[in-house]
DNA sequence: TTGAAAGCGTTACCAT
DNA sequence: ATGGTAACGCTTTCAA
């Protein structure tokens, strides 16, 4: 070991050590690793022979360092407690990776502030910012915007900072419920929030509330979840304490949703759907199984992350592209926890979808 | 906009853009955002002050170039399906954040081989790499390791290659689950496997029928789940529509265990555990609600995560550092999905676990 | 098509 | 304690 600096003895093969195998220039060795480059393929063959032996690989931070671009992506993730967020990591990773980028995950730590986050993701230089966590406050899209990094808020919005976003159909998605809930005959419904000022509980609240509105009934029972199991089950229990108890329960979420179902049946005694209607939105992991059988307004996961996908490179090539928000369709996928209206069920592949005859338009 | 060449109007502050609004070298502000560099008090301060105004955060992608490590640790997770890796994921990214490293997320897609992601991982420089999934063939970890970086194999181990691996007491959680079912009184016990080739789930077999043949008893009959909620759910049928149907299975992981629940409450009416017992592994998610409460051997989420965290850093200060291979222990959790047996039971803080008063040592 | 050379934004080593 | 300067490994002009 005469080496008198390295701390490891693998040191990795840079370009200049192929290109002198390979009697090239360095220049020669980036042409050969670069896509479009002028390069004659003779000369690529040298190359590649040389890196082969060598077990050379261009350094992507050095190529970072260069094009002023990282190719990473930053996702902010947290809540992964809820089945959608995994599914949606690991379905937007594999998208991005397919074209070439990296995700590198920012778990903010409720303990600290978003301050510390911020500086990270500024630090890496990040090509663009996912927000997938509806608790990061939106201060921090808003300043990434300002900072030049792109920035898309996925499975929420923000009204106070003008960023992209890609959503499901939360508002339509209230609506609907409520129509499918009232269609069903129930006369005492209530709705259990996620947390409180997060856009994609307010929003299927409003539509929810909004068509009982217009539709002349009584406003709905409600409570706070927060997203969490163990706070939508106190929810739940608050609610099904009541002598007025509820006959129709709308959740914010499935992961909330399954808490309550198990509150209901276990806690409580009650039969879904005879006692009590349980419909709950994403349409994702444990609300799927007999257990549970929810019906549940479908956000399509894939549609979403194509979406979310598409945007994030799009907003990377045009940084000055104006803010879109794109709003994925799903539907009302009718299972068994909540009583089926006589009328309005459509099969559609292999799922009951509610289709009403004449949706009230916003 | 007269600006010639910027792509984005907003372009960031160099070192060089702050040395000279505070009046000193770059090497000066490169040593205010340095720990424990040498540098005069008032110095700092000048420098902090134009960082602040300039909105200056050193590049941590130049820095990465310059210092040789990348503060970047890979890690190669798939199965987030199965609710145990996002609970490791997010716990480990908390973690490792907290120490200054970031994970850099690689998805292997089954379509395409191993290999461009080991490319991958190389061309980033990750400082190491964590494996946490089952699907990877142990030739990338042995790849990595022979580049010269760190691997650390989570939740498995492997006997090819000489790499570090966290795992839980699978051995000891297949013997005694074994043992439990046994001082149960079931009669037809059957095992349904992971992976054929994972070693977790070798393990967990290995365990379990290796109590069993120790102590005399028919080998359990035995069916393969894959890992995966429809394989385990066929697994599970064709184990439940046996003439000698079991009496109790143990099911390698919780992600399975559910699956079988279900298809065993739902599609054959039987009822848990009286006509069936059922044993799972992890103690995760779904699996400790009342609707599944599955008795399951512990792989304790923080003991595991802080282990792994702290043999990453380890791994990382000390690349010359032995291989090891640390076993987290963990306890059999007593819920109603299976019998229980008249002895043994202890509590432990809010939960039951089950203690034979003489365990059999390996 | 090719090679030389100038960065990219840091850190680390020198002298001072 | 400080400033100058040489890397780090690459991409990208620019001439040839």
């Amino acid at each position: 070991m005469s080496e008198p600096r390295g701390r490891s003895t693998q040191r990795h093969a840079t370009a200049t050590d192929v290109a002198r195998l390979a009697g090239v220039s360095q220049s020669a060795v980036s042409r050969a690793f670069t896509p479009g480059a002028s390069i004659a393929r003779e000369t690529r063959a040298r190359v590649e022979d040389a890196a082969r032996a060598l077990g050379y690989r261009p350094n992507a931070i050095a190529r970072s360092l260069t094009t002023r671009r990282s190719r990473i992506i930053g996702v902010a993730a947290a809540y992964l407690q809820n089945h959608f967020y995994p599914d949606v990591l690991e379905a937007l990773s594999k998208g991005l990776q397919a074209r070439g980028y990296h995700l590198l995950l920012f778990t903010p730590d409720a303990a600290r502030d978003a301050d510390p986050l911020l500086q990270e993701v500024l630090a890496w230089q990040v090509d663009a910012l996912i927000l997938a966590s509806t608790t990061l406050s939106s201060a921090l899209a808003g300043q990434c915007r300002a900072a030049g990094i792109p920035v898309l808020l996925f499975n929420r919005t923000s009204r106070h900072a003008d960023v992209s976003s890609v959503t499901g159909e939360n508002l339509r998605g209230g609506r609907l419920i409520a129509e499918f809930l009232v269609a069903g005959g129930h006369k005492r419904l209530a709705f259990i929030a996620g947390i409180e000022n997060s856009s994609t509980s307010r929003d299927r609240e409003a539509g929810f509330t909004g068509w009982l509105a217009e539709h002349g009934h009584a406003p709905p029972l409600r409570e706070v979840g927060l997203y969490d199991f163990e706070a939508a089950s106190a929810a739940a229990r608050r609610l099904l304490a009541r002598s007025d108890r509820p006959d129709a329960i709308f959740v914010a979420n499935d992961h909330m949703a399954t808490a309550v179902s198990e509150v209901a049946r276990h806690e409580f005694g009650l039969r879904i759907p005879r006692d009590l209607s349980l419909v709950g939105f994403d349409d994702t992991g444990p609300a799927r199984w007999p257990s549970f059988s929810l019906t549940s307004f479908a956000q399509p996961l894939h549609p979403m992350v194509d979406a979310a996908v598409a945007m994030v490179c799009e907003m990377i090539e045009d940084p000055a592209a104006p803010t879109r928000h794109q709003v994925v369709p799903g539907e009302l996928v009718v299972r068994g926890s909540a009583r089926i209206p006589p009328e309005g069920c459509v099969s559609r592949g292999d799922a009951l979808v509610w289709r009403p005859v004449q949706e009230t338009v916003v």
